[in-house]
DNA sequence: GACTCTCTGTACCGATCGGTACAATGTCTT
DNA sequence: AAGACATTGTACCGATCGGTACAGAGAGTC
């Protein structure tokens, strides 16, 4: 029998890999079953709502994560130039330098993003705001914080992008550490 | 019967549409025939290859249009600052301020990836050079034009990503107009 | 050992997938 | 008008889609 909590996390991110590697609507029940080593009886007996429910749960474990190890931090830190550098080491494990795609953005651009568009919204939301008051603290205006964080998580999201598109992990290395000196840079 | 240069264009458009709503394998055949107006036999008359071959045309169209409009302009231009404003220009009209999404991206983080993955990387590197020989002619260094010709490409992927998510159309002006104070900045 | 209740493999469902076959229709040439 | 060829709608193909039904295996309790 499962160990409900432990085993249900090793699902959700096996799940979180297949919905990576070929989008929510591209991710097939076989492909799923593949993944998981789990039969369909297993699957929508943990998942009775389907595939809806399993990315919605995927997305709330990836949000999970970025609590504890991004958004969390940020908010806790008092020195703002060790928070980000501790932030920017969080996103470049967590994307393994480029080479492992962001979910959320993936969703964001496909198909599927009305049907998970509050959680979509809500990960960036969280996490731009945390950035941006942190910045705050640092000593910028509000504007200016928000805008630095907006651009941080658009840069981050972009270097995803290009990384995979030219199959060079070094363009996500290159952005992470540019962007690292634009959020340190002092006020305009 | 068709004029055969000019129907072609406007089926790839259309094409182009439903591939950017639904992605590579979203894209059903139903869809296809609902937003072309052409039934399947029509169709696999013009694209006997199928569903790849119409990506592929798609691909090679947008491709075409960046040439004509965003990558010769960049090559035959004497003054920097306007060939700058004018590519960020054309990108604001093409993505129609951040609400349509980029194609080439799109398949990029996709499964898809891989059968267009020359296309893409072409898309990028032929953008990237015509944008870095224009900076250095403004008398940047071989390498910082590059990177700054890479963080170019990398925010508006970036900033098309995130205004999606939020479906903020804001976040790509503010983006573009960031990007275009950057790439006019002197050199470091 | 019998009774629960959780869990899982298998067979099956209608719908839809991308693609093919082909007859019928249209249009151009002569 | 007749023949050639481009174009199209429709019926159909096997495969796969997401999802359901359910019998039976497995583990815990008494």
């Amino acid at each position: 029998m499962l160990k409900k909590g432990v085993e249900r996390k090793e699902v959700l991110r096996a799940l979180g890999e297949v919905f990576r590697a070929h989008g929510y609507e591209g991710a097939s029940l076989t492909l799923i079953t593949e993944a998981t080593g789990l039969g369909k009886g297993s699957l929508y007996h943990l998942f009775p709502g389907g595939k809806e429910q399993m990315a919605t749960e995927v997305l709330a474990d990836i949000d999970a994560w970025f609590e504890l190890n991004i958004y969390a931090p940020l908010r806790n830190a008092d020195d703002p130039a060790r928070a980000i550098a501790a932030m920017i080491a969080g996103v470049d494990q967590y994307f393994h330098s480029g080479g492992r795609v962001c979910l959320v953005g993936m969703v964001a651009l496909g198909a599927a993003r009305d049907t998970f568009a509050a959680s979509v919204d809500d990960y960036f939301a969280r996490w731009q705001v945390a950035l941006a008051q942190l910045l705050r603290r640092s000593g910028l205006s509000r504007s200016q914080a928000q805008r630095r964080a907006e651009d941080a998580l658009l840069t981050i999201q972009g270097a995803l992008v290009l990384a995979r598109a030219r199959s060079d992990a070094g363009i996500f290395r290159r952005a992470l550490s540019d962007l690292t000196a634009r959020l340190l840079a002092p006020p305009e």
